[in-house]
DNA sequence: GGGCCCGCAGGG
DNA sequence: CCCTGCGGGCCC
């Protein structure tokens, strides 16, 4: 099972000898390619090596170049670069907003790398990707990497950003794990639903894979407290999901749907437990 | 520092 | 199984 977020026991700005040590700690796995992931997954972890000429590197924001169209020995741009395997993988990670664990190594040219080894920087967010022409005039795929400790920061508006102390790094991290280990969950329902939604049926296709949304029943956040659970989890599509949250249609015991045409699709594997919908159902009545 | 080539581990 | 890849060591 592929990795995802912080590995416990490491830390940001921890040095490693080379890369045979970040995969033995589970940082970056693969030995030699720069992106650790794949298609169906997504991508866990990147390297900055300085082996692309595209990169760009701005400390809290990275552009990352996707791997492939290279010379074996010379490291050129020879050839476009393609959206399949692991460069698919990062696209992937987009889609599912999942974070990347990214090391410099000294050979990146940077004043953010180290002087030697390999230095684990955090986690980041693919925040865009796209298809570019490369300094070789060749097409690369370019990823924007923010880091999480920017995302954050930035969420607490009009509050100065702190020099990091280890209690924020951690609280951080375990708040960054949880969103990981929920998100397994979800793609759990969305796996056995195929990314179908049980209202309309749609499955979006997008460049990086099928999307759909995991729907709480029971809301988790105060004051309702629903658990992060399977049973109380549907998988829907965007309009279903906004539709389901703010009382645009409900689900009776039966399954049947209250506002909307038709009943509720369900698998085998998916039991969805009924108390949840109750809740639901009692929370968001409509008035006629 | 650059070229070369032998590797392994992961992914399809 | 085969293939690929942001190593790494050694040579010059």
């Amino acid at each position: 099972m592929r990795k995802f977020g912080e590995i416990e026991g490491i830390s940001r700005g921890q040095i490693f000898a080379n890369r045979a040590e970040l995969a033995k700690v589970g940082i970056h796995p693969p030995t030699q390619a720069g992106i650790s992931g794949s298609s169906k997954e997504g991508a866990d972890s990147i390297v900055l090596s300085g082996g692309y000429e595209d990169d760009r590197d701005y400390g809290d924001r990275i552009l990352y170049t996707g791997a492939g169209g290279r010379d074996e020995n010379t490291g050129r741009q020879i050839a476009d670069q393609q959206l399949t395997r692991t460069n698919l993988a990062l696209a992937k990670s987009k889609l599912d907003q999942l974070p990347v664990r990214v090391t410099r190594s000294h050979k990146h040219k940077s004043e953010f790398s180290p002087k030697e080894g390999y230095c684990y920087a955090g986690l980041y967010m693919v925040e865009d990707y796209w298809r570019e022409k490369g300094i070789s005039g060749h097409y690369i795929w370019h990823y924007s990497l923010v880091s999480c400790e920017r995302l954050e920061s930035k969420e607490q508006t009009g509050i100065r950003d702190n020099s990091p102390d280890y209690k924020e790094t951690e609280r951080k991290a375990v708040v960054v794990n949880r969103i990981i280990r929920d998100s397994t969950k979800a793609k759990r329902v969305k796996e056995w639903h195929r990314y179908q939604c049980q209202v309309c049926g749609l499955a979006l296709e997008t460049s990086a894979g099928l999307y759909a949304e995991a729907a709480h029943i029971q809301p988790l956040g105060m004051p309702h407290n629903g658990p992060d659970d399977e049973s109380n989890i549907l998988c829907l599509c965007p309009n279903h999901h906004i539709l389901f949250d703010n009382g645009g249609f409900t689900i009776n015991e039966d399954l049947s749907l209250n506002g909307i045409d038709g009943d509720l699709v369900t698998t085998k594997k998916h039991k969805i437990n009924l108390n949840f919908v109750a809740y639901h159902q009692a929370h968001n009545q409509k008035i006629d």
